[in-house]
DNA sequence: TGTTGCTCCCTTTTT
DNA sequence: GGGAGCAACA
């Protein structure tokens, strides 16, 4: 017998002992939650729920493998048995299943965001929408609005007038291109992300019988990030838990709304305020004691949370005293900033083990010049989120490879195979797949003669059909063989390394009995981490790194437009949801935390650098709670006040003095939402990006307005020679050497050396 | 007619 | 670095 009582704290204790009735368990970051979740698990179990009875739901995939992973640490019998995942892959698993009928007898596979591109493309090809037309959406963005009207269960116009006010024009073609899209993934029988969660509601509403025996198997249903899920799965939970049937509805959901920071995709906080009103009787337990971070680090948090518009009930408290303080370092650039980070983390390896420690940063490619360091270095390092392994080319040929196996009518994935050979664009492949769905054999004969090369390869994976009983990890090695000349041809620079990728696909279908099953996982469900990438720094997306923690977190790119991103900053509610995820950055810490934030940012539009703003995010902090350093010549920090100076006048930071010119605003195009000045000189607060009119006004250079002398007057001047020097804030005052392009102009810093810098950040002094 | 090559533009977060 | 659009080539 576990001893709860001694090992839980009061609160932890409730949640986790309490009658199989409906609960919420609001808890906050660091509060214990997966403990009380294991502990709760552990619990069922002793009360005589089977582990098989058990459904433990999350949104992402990172958070259902560390559940799954310390419920089997903690657990006497392990997880075996438990069945666990995202909505996603237990939809699936429900689909494949029990399968609705409209799909009648066809396979079916499920798409990823590059074939749900191709699929889009097509059809825009098809209706022929936005030829020739610049402003007409892209398809990466169709695909977003597509996906966010199903999510947030809008109607496209409403979504439009909120999301893009400009693309209201479109409605019309925007609608038309869904609902082609729609029918067109039913007409070949693949389901995008989204539909495996709508699919799995309307087969349960329509058969009832299957409901029922869902809920039959399944004693208790967990949900975690609660706060994460959208509309949909909150009626999913609703429906399985089996309230609306008059049962006990034995549902623990738990989740922290000031972590929310999914509303892109439509995750919704009303799911957790409305749930004590769906789930009537619910009980609500509320965990408030952090025993993750040190004091220093729920300070800074709770100081980031403490701005919020809303405000939120809870404020973390600590019994940890201790603790280093946490820094702010600013670094003269972004590259600096990596190497500076580079160098910390070889300090903090003497200290901490390798998966101890973490960088995390907004975006995905915000790490890249850091990995360019480490690979230097020789430190090994794993990076989640952005670009991921199976998203590599050559993974995603075999991939389709696979699927074709699968779902000889997968359309996307005969798309990307026939492009693979030489002589076949796109026109050719919808001709032979036509012929091939209608059974065409004269136009086929004719085709083979003509692609022998592609219909050779429609043979072999014909040939794999037919043994689809052999164990995957032989499939798929096969069709490695296969594919292995065409990836000599397309890849002769690094052959080697891609061939190892593919050797590993295949090993990881090892543990697998079906293919299809195989396939699914590599969909929904990342593949079992490589085990020469344990125990290895990670590098993440603060949003992949949701639900974990490491003694020392490193926060990189604090600068105005990275974190928040620029995107968040005229709208309130984005804007909200970056100071959340900020918060879940600083709430990963444990022991060390540590904020950098780059004075300029190498900027390739212009490819000079740009002096960049504190993230308003640091701005807002006390200064008392953090140790402030900024970096200064060769690499070297010291402590120096970086915050609560204000905003000093003029251009980037920095007084203007008598007899020194300021440039207008170059020319950047249409729709820059660079920052413009207001008459004092002063960056305005929160900036506003220039209209279009006013933008041009200024780039023109023949209608200086109060915002300075334009741009080429100011070369001008260079080029006769009455200007020779300059200012920048980080780098103080410089020479100037000459211009470059339109609008930048290459200066001597002494002590920085030469850099190159857009004009327009540089204030100007005659001889 | 269809494919390939060249250039310009933009680059969030996840399933 | 990749997508989209346009021009040149087979």
């Amino acid at each position: 017998m576990i001893e709860y009582e001694k090992l839980l704290n009061e609160a932890q204790y409730k949640a986790a002992t309490m009658a199989e009735v409906p609960a919420l368990i609001v808890a906050g970051a660091g509060s214990g939650k997966t403990r009380t979740i294991v502990y709760r698990l552990a619990w069922l179990i002793e009360h005589g729920v089977l582990p098989t009875q058990i459904l433990l739901l999350t949104f992402t995939r990172k958070a259902a493998q560390e559940m799954m992973r310390r419920a089997g640490d903690l657990l006497p019998g392990g997880v075996a048995g438990l069945s666990g995942g995202t909505f996603h892959s237990f939809a699936y698993s429900v689909l494949r299943q029990y399968r609705p009928a409209w799909l009648e007898d066809r396979p079916f596979t499920v798409m990823d965001s590059a074939d749900q591109l191709g699929v889009l493309k097509e059809c825009k090809d098809a209706l022929l929408l936005g030829k020739g037309d610049r402003a007409f959406p892209k398809t990466q963005a169709v695909i977003g609005l597509i996906s966010k009207c199903r999510n947030k269960e809008m109607r496209l116009e409403e979504l439009l007038k909120m999301e893009g006010p400009h693309l209201l024009a479109y409605e019309q073609d925007l609608q038309k291109l869904m609902d082609a899209y729609a029918e067109y993934k039913r007409d070949k029988a693949v389901l995008d992300y989204d539909d495996l969660l709508f699919e799995l509601e309307a087969l349960l509403m329509s058969e009832p019988g299957v409901a029922r025996s869902l809920r039959a198997h399944y004693r208790a249903i967990l949900v975690d990030e609660y706060q994460d899920t959208n509309l949909v799965q909150a009626r999913l939970v609703r429906i399985l838990s089996g309230i609306d049937e008059g049962e006990a509805g034995p549902v623990m959901v738990v989740g922290d709304e000031a972590q929310s920071i999914y509303s892109f995709r439509g995750a919704t906080v009303s799911n957790i305020l409305d749930f004590p009103h769906l789930f009537p009787g619910a009980a609500v337990v509320t965990l408030e004691q952090n025993y993750r971070s040190t004091r220093p680090i729920l300070n800074v948090a709770n100081c980031v949370l403490s701005h919020a518009a809303e405000g939120y009930r809870k404020r973390l408290f600590t019994e940890r005293q201790d603790g280093e303080p946490v820094r702010l370092k600013q670094c003269i650039s972004d590259k600096s900033q990596a190497e500076a980070v580079a160098k910390r983390i070889e300090r903090l390896l003497e200290t901490y083990p390798p998966d101890e420690i973490a960088v995390l940063f907004r975006s995905g490619y915000q790490s890249y010049q850091l990995e360019m360091q480490l690979n230097q270095r020789g430190v090994k390092y794993r990076k989640y989120g952005g670009l991921k392994y199976t998203e590599a080319a050559h993974v995603k040929d075999v991939i389709a490879y696979l699927k074709l196996v699968i779902n000889p009518m997968d359309y996307p994935s005969f798309l990307r195979l026939a492009a693979l050979f030489r002589g076949i664009g796109p026109k050719t492949s919808q001709r032979i797949y036509a012929s091939l769905g209608a059974g065409d054999a004269k136009a086929l004969a004719r085709l083979r003669k003509k692609h022998a090369e592609l219909f050779q390869e429609l043979d072999f994976l014909n040939g794999i059909r037919g043994r689809l009983k052999s164990s995957p990890s032989t499939l798929v090695g096969e069709v490695v063989e296969q594919y292995d000349p065409l990836l000599k041809r397309l890849y002769p620079e690094n052959y080697p390394k891609r061939r190892t990728d593919l050797d590993e696909v295949r090993s990881m279908a090892a543990g697998y009995g079906d293919l299809d099953l195989f396939l699914a996982d590599l969909m929904l469900e990342s593949p079992e981490e490589d085990e020469r990438e344990q125990g290895r720094v990670v590098l993440s997306t603060i949003h992949s790194a949701k639900g974990l923690e490491w003694n020392a977190v490193l926060l990189i790119d604090l600068a105005e437009n990275r974190f928040p991103t620029r995107y968040s900053l005229y709208r309130d509610d984005l804007y909200e949801e970056e100071r959340r995820l900020m918060y879940v950055a600083c709430t990963r810490a444990r022991d060390v935390l540590e904020l950098y934030a780059p004075a300029s940012l190498f900027d390739r539009t212009s490819g000079g650098s740009m002096p960049a703003e504190l993230s308003p995010f640091l701005q807002e902090l006390d200064p008392s709670l953090v140790e402030q350093w900024s970096e200064g010549y060769g690499g070297r920090f010291a402590k120096r006040n970086v915050l609560g100076r204000g905003r000093a006048p003029g251009v980037g930071g920095f007084a203007a003095p008598a007899g020194t010119k300021r440039m207008a605003q170059a020319g950047r195009g249409e729709g820059s939402q660079l920052p413009a000045w207001d008459e004092d000189g002063r960056m305005p607060e929160r900036s506003k990006p220039l209209a279009v009119d006013e933008l041009q006004a200024v780039a023109g250079g023949d209608s200086a307005d109060a915002s300075g002398t334009p741009a080429n007057e100011v070369f001008e001047d260079i080029a006769k020679g009455k200007i020779s020097r300059c200012r920048h804030r980080m780098f103080g005052r410089g020479k100037i050497l000459g211009v470059s392009g339109t609008d930048k102009i290459v200066a001597d810093f002494p002590g920085y050396g030469v850099k190159t810098i857009v004009a327009s950040y540089l204030l100007v002094e005659g001889k």
